[in-house]
DNA sequence: TACCAATAGTTTGCCTGCAAACTGTTAGCC
DNA sequence: GGCTAACAGTTTGCAGGCAAACTATTGGTA
């Protein structure tokens, strides 16, 4: 595989664009910008899909996805929120919680109805089944941190660099 | 995991809110653990979501989204790729490969033709209108980190965090 | 050589994720 | 009151992402 890790040098965030335009541009060329393992957007990608994987089997037997999961944390810490509250707290978009939250409904762990003062927001509440769910939940992190074998203090940096480049993409 | 900041979850109008008062940590009850705004795995998908959106005004232009922008800067690495060799590369199925590949297909980035040594194998080529590309594509990275407005080595740290969490999280 | 398992891609089905169009409700405002 | 704009969700269409079933080719081996 072509793929070598390079040290990166320069790349500071100049605005002027190198006029590295090798006659083959192939490889060898001084200062990749565009070298896939330099990206961040990739490492990004890709961390978020295999720590995802990572979930999947633990949450399979709740029947539940990763996303249907972040949702259950949501309500977890207050459960009547609408689609709005849902979709500024989880950061997605109400068309994709639209049809997740029937979902969540179809296997009995939420309740959807209309807020009788305001018949345009949805009231999404847990069930039963759903708070109860959560004791089941509380296993989850630390099998996530056992599976991933790194330090509490190296997730936190982690977050925390996280958090900046969410800021930092944000609006 | 014990990180401080908590989201301010205003929304939860009068349901089961537990009243974890978690200050630094001091007092945090055991049920801080599902906390939303400390979930790594949240963060990570927010943070993969929020930079990718920032690429795309930039590659729509090209008419390209950013997981084929991904294949692009594979085969700019080195032309000939098998869907094997991408699929290993990207981190990416071949089932998400194949139908992606059909489209860069589509618009004449790439062709497809089996491998004549191996006609299991596919041979996926730029186009000279795939490798033009590159012109365009250099002016990306740049754009996106003045964006994001982070120093250099700011992400070049999230960088190796990144890659740790891959190596961590890989099978 | 004939058989069979491994391999490389493709297809199908389901669940996100997002933009854009659409529906119903509420709030302003004349 | 009645008109209109803003608002909250839903629907539709398209592109990932992944698991599982399927197809075609190759390689090993009896």
């Amino acid at each position: 595989m072509t793929v070598t890790s390079r040290v990166d040098t320069s790349a500071s965030s100049g605005a002027t664009a190198p006029p590295e335009v090798s006659a083959d541009g192939v490889r060898g060329a001084p200062e990749d910008l565009l070298a896939l393992d330099r990206q961040v957007c990739f490492a990004l990608a890709v961390a978020s899909r295999s720590v995802i994987a990572l979930y999947r089997p633990l949450l399979e037997p709740m029947g539940i996805t990763h996303p249907q999961y972040l949702v259950m944390l949501a309500l977890w810490e207050g459960s009547p929120l609408s689609v709005k509250q849902l979709s500024g707290l989880l950061q997605l978009d109400p068309g994709t919680l639209s049809p997740l939250l029937k979902r969540l409904e179809a296997i009995g762990y939420v309740t959807r109805r209309r807020d009788p003062r305001d018949e345009r927001s949805l009231a999404v509440e847990l069930t039963e089944e759903g708070r109860a769910l959560r004791e089941q939940a509380l296993l989850v992190p630390p099998a996530i941190m056992a599976r991933l074998g790194m330090s509490a203090e190296e997730l936190k940096a982690l977050h925390r660099s996280l958090t900046r480049v969410i800021a930092a993409a944000a609006p």
